[in-house]
Parts: structure tokens; sequence; C-alpha cells
DNA sequence: CTCCTGAATTGAAAGGTTTCAACGGACAGT
DNA sequence: ACTGTCCGTTGAAACCTTTCAATTCAGGAG
């Protein structure tokens, strides 16, 4: 390979993709942006310069010079939550529909490795930022709006009033969930869910309450079994609890606020020697993979994850291609019915 | 505040950040990267005014200077498979000790979606890119490594020879599960799982065929029972298949490849009213949260697996430092037995 | 033949950071 | 007083891409 010669370190620039195709740098760059304005012929000559030399755009030089960089970053709170992968996959598929880079970071629930995420995310220059927060009224995000950088909450709404939010009605879930055990005639059931801060549960818990007082049922019968976060062991130690019950005094039925929670009570419960859903029937909140994989298929309220994911995706480009109202999309849950209540 | 003005889009910039301290931009970027030879009074200076400017670091322009950014990537296989999250919970821990950003993403076993990632990957000029690929031979990796960008190789050793590896020894996986079988009395057991074309399946069943010649057991009572893939509905259906089998020679013990279809398995096995592990003992492998919070709770063949990550980052930042030998670690696995095996 | 138009192409400038050779000043030693 | 050293600081250059005003060219109209 005679002549032109380039760092090799580094690879081909567009400089010697122009100097081997013999145009000028314009050009090169006329190629790779605006295909269109280029004579054909020239065209041909250019991308063939490319292939020879293997050049690879540089994405940190080009996004120098446009400011801001052609990638898009979502900040999970779990990343050992089913339910937030599937809201990252369909983040994913957005953001390569739009040729968008992606970075995925977990906070795992810890405010100060939000923080650090937050930190590398803004040095990136990012496009826009797609976060369930640890805690939305931290005054991070604001402060990360205000410098120009669009953010978008996926899945909290409390305290999240001057951002976009991308969520699921969880009163309407709630109401689902214990509409269907009344339906299927049970007249004592548990709500199984924590910790009462969080806004979900507020809201999941009303929807519930408002659904049993529309029956006509005693409230005394719709039993707040109150944990401390959403774990399996949660729900095993709330399985505890609830089959530790008086026998005239238990609930035959049971709503789980997330999965998760649902599969350590059904697993306290096959330990107990409790049949489900013929001794307890039980639904739970997500409808994540595992729930219809489970010994006894879980009855779930399912919301659209990827759907979620890719709405919010949606939205963080939008606000970074121009000033718009900040929107608040708020997603229909739908009951998934199986065996766990179904028998 | 009076004087100096910076363009509000962009941000302040180092040279912004000189001005107002009353210094020279060389020395603001000694502040950032090495403090220990400015004068104290001075970085106190520069610091103050980083500060009232909000300045953040450009790592776009940062990566053109160095020629490379400071991120790495971790492209997954499967999101959905907890396995992969956790490995990528071990990569995300060692990047953020070495200040490092993570790009994630997830081929979903579609080599043009891996494609396209990598692609995306080496215009960002990462600085190493961690993958478990849909096929290591494709050539693809070779020719980025020739670019110059480390690669190591997760989960995967076939066909990946000039690569640096992380992986864990599945042969003696294998073993471990099908030893675990036979001292508990099991005399006719099954292995499920495949493709057979995946490397780690025929590890994990030539490690089971030895332990099962070692103790000295027929061949014939070791039974194969293919799937073509690692799902909860292969699972199921190698269940039926099982459960179908004639009574006398169906076997009372069940090694499944991985833990999603051992889920499989174990749900056929509740729907058929078969007891676990009375009638049938399952081993699981992988051991996901999900496999311990199963109805029964699933012995399975633990992998290290954030450790698996932190190590896959390890060695892509050590080979991006210095050339160095490739190193292919190999970890062991640890048998994990529960209530599916021991009742 | 000249002028005009529009299309294709050019080249310089800008964007923010890091590096490095060079510089200035203080201080010790002679 | 002079030289040499060392520390702290400086400013220009380089990294690569994109943009845009300027330029060239071909071809048609007058």
């Amino acid at each position: 390979m005679p002549g032109r010669q380039f760092n090799l370190r580094r690879g081909a620039s567009v400089k010697d993709v122009a100097a081997t195709a013999g145009v000028s740098l314009g050009t090169v760059s006329n190629v790779l942006n605006r295909p269109e304005r280029v004579r054909p012929a020239t065209r041909e000559r250019v991308e063939q310069a490319m292939a020879e030399l293997g050049f690879v755009r540089n994405e940190g030089a080009r996004q120098l010079r446009a400011g801001r960089s052609r990638a898009l970053a979502y900040v999970m709170l779990d990343a050992r939550n089913p339910f937030f992968t599937d809201v990252a996959q369909g983040i994913e598929d957005a953001a390569m529909a739009e040729q968008l880079s992606l970075f995925i970071c977990n906070s795992a629930g810890s405010a100060e490795r939000e923080l650090a995420h937050l930190e590398h995310l803004q040095e990136q220059r990012v496009q826009g930022i797609l976060i369930t927060p640890v805690d939305p009224e931290s005054g991070t995000l604001a402060e990360i709006v205000k410098r120009g950088t669009p953010v978008v909450i996926v899945d909290r709404t409390r305290g999240a009033g001057q951002f976009c939010t991308v969520s699921v009605d969880d009163a309407l879930g709630g109401r689902l969930a214990v509409e269907h055990l009344i339906d299927l005639g049970h007249t004592r059931v548990a709500f199984i869910g924590g910790p009462p801060t969080l806004g979900q549960i507020q809201d999941r818990w009303a929807g519930s309450r408002a659904a049993w007082a529309d029956a006509g049922l005693s409230p005394d019968d719709l039993v707040l079994l109150s944990t401390d976060e959403l774990t399996v062991a949660a729900g095993r130690e709330a399985g505890e609890r609830l089959l530790g019950l008086p026998r005239r005094r238990q609930p035959t039925g049971a709503f789980c606020a997330n999965d998760i929670t649902a599969l350590g009570l059904l697993q306290q419960c096959s330990r107990a020697g409790r049949r489900v859903p013929e001794d307890i029937a039980i639904v739970g909140y997500d409808d994540i993979d595992f729930a219809a994989a489970a010994a006894v298929p879980l009855t779930s309220v399912r919301q659209p994850r990827q759907e979620l994911g890719s709405t919010a995706a949606r939205l963080v480009v939008d606000e970074s291609m121009e000033r718009h109202l900040h929107e608040q999309v708020v997603f229909v849950p739908e009951l998934v019915a199986r065996a766990s209540t179904l028998g």
C-alpha cells in the first residue's frame, strides 16, 4: 500500500479519506451527512476510500462540534428486577431506531451511585437522561435540566411535577387486581407491599380500597400487611404473618404489590403446605417473565414495560430537539389471569 | 455577576474557568489532572471558579485529545437472563471503581443487533469491549482487535483462542451437579439442555458423563433430553417427555443446563402432580436469584457471576494499558444444595 | 460571446481538552 | 553579583468533525 500514511494507533480520519479519494474534507463530510449533495461518482470514490482505510467516524469529535452527543442514558433503579430490564429493552429498541447509543447504569437504589452516574453522564454530554430516581426531589435532576440536558422520569410521578414522566396508572392496577379477587368470590383479602412511603404503593393500595368499597365490602376485610421492601424475603415474611392469623380471620386471597414479593408468598405457602389457589389465591404485579414461570403460574397485573421505555425515549429525544411542553404519559395496566387465582 | 460571559447553551469550558480564576488554560488542566503540581492557593482559586461556573468536563473533547474514551462497553447476549445482568453488575462495579463509564448493550442473540452495537461502540472509541458474542468466530471481533480496541470474551471459550476470555469450568459444573445426585442415591438421571452445538452444553454434558462413569453406573442410565434452547418452555416440554417415560425407566433426578429450564421443569412437575424432590429431584445451573425464590427452592450450580464480570473488566483495562499476553481466566463453580434435591 | 444560475466542491474556522516545550522567578551556592 | 536549579505557570499546537461562506464549473439564456 503506497503513499498516504496515517497514524496507526488512531486509525483513519476524514482527512486521510479525503486525501485518498482526492477530494476535500468538506466533501467527505458531505458524503457522511448529506450524501444527496454529492455527485454519485464522487460519492462512490469517497466510499471506496473509506472502505479501503477502514474509516470509523469519531463520535467524540462529532459531539464536540455539535455540542452534544448522540447517546442517551438510562439510570435503572434496580437491575435485578426484570421489570426494569424490560423497560431498558424498550429504551434500547427506540434508541437503536434513532441511531443513538445508550448508556445503561444501575443505581441499585443508592443515591450515591446514582449521583456518580449522573456526573459521568453529564461529562459525556448525553443527549438526554431517562431515570427512575432514588429520590425525585433531591434537586440534582432539576439542576441537570437547568444546565440544558433533558430528563424524563420513568415509573415515578410523585415529586416529579416539573419533569416529563412516563408511568402506569397504579390506582387502576390496584383496582383491577382486587376486583379480580372480588369477582372470584373472595370476601377477605390481604394487600401485601411496602414501604408505604412509596408513591406506587400508596396508589395501588388506594385503588384496592376503592374497588373494595365499591363492592360494598367492609374495609376491615381488606387487610394491609405492610413490608419494608419488595423482595422475595419480604414476601415470605408477610406470608408467615398471613398464615399465622387465626383461621377464621385468614384471607383467602392476597394481592402483592409486585411479582417478586408474590413469589416469596408463593414459596411460603408451598412450604406451609397450603395449596394455591384452593387455600389462598395470589395476584402479583408487573407480570415479569418469572411470574408465568412459577410452579403455579402467577396471576399478575401487566404493565406495558417495553412501551414505557420506548415512549420515555421518544419523549427525551423530542425534548432535546425543541422546547416543548412537559408531557406526563400514563399507561393503562391490564390483568393477566393465571392458575394462581383460577385453579 | 459581572464580566465574563460564556455560551449558555454549551456551559462553561476550561477557558472560562481560566479567565474567571485569572490563570491560564494549562493551569486549569493541571488542577484537573495533576493537582499536585499546582500551588495550593492557585488550585483553590481554580476550584472556586469551577464551582461558581458549574464547570463540567467535556468528555468528548478529552477523548478526542487522548485518542480513546474513558468508557467500557458490555454487549450482553440476553438481557432477560439474570445471569447476564449479574455479570453486568460486576462489570459496572469495576468500571465505577476505575472511574469509567459503561455502555451496556443487548444483542438479544441477534448477530445483526450485535453488529450495530459494535459499530456504535467503535465510533465512540470505547476503551475496551466485553462481550458474550453470538458467534465468536464471525471475524468481526478479530477485526476490532486489529484496529486496536481490546476485546474480552465473557463466558465463552470455544473459537475464542485468540482473545482474552473469562469463563467458568463447565465440565466441573456438570460433574458437581451429577455427583450430588449420585450421592443422594439416584441411579437414573436425566440431563436436560441444549442446543448441543453450544460449547457449554457439551462441557456440562461431558462433565456429567464423566462423573457418572466414575461412579461405575451404566451410561444408559444417564438420559440425555436435548432441547432447542434454554427457556422455560423448553424445560416444560422436556418435563413432558420425561414424565411420559414408562414408570420403571423414569429418572428420579434431573440436571438442567440452566435455572430457567429447571424452573420450566419444576412447573411441569407441579402441573402433573409430581412432588419435588420426593418423586423427582432437580438440579439447575447458574443459581440465579429466582432459583432460590422458586416454590421449591432450587439446588443449583453457582457461577461467580459478579466476579466473572469484574475480572473481565480488569482484563480489558489491563489490555488497554499495555500489550500483554492473552489471559484465559477460568473460575470454579460451586454447588448450592436446596430443597429441590434435599427434601 | 457574455452573463447568469445552480449545483458541486472547497477550505478555513470553531469546538474543549490535554500536552509539552518554554518561560519567569525565587533561591541556594559560589 | 552570577550561575544554576527547581517549581509553578504559560500558550500554542494537536486531536477530528462539521459548518458555511466562498469558489469553481457547466450549461443555458440572451
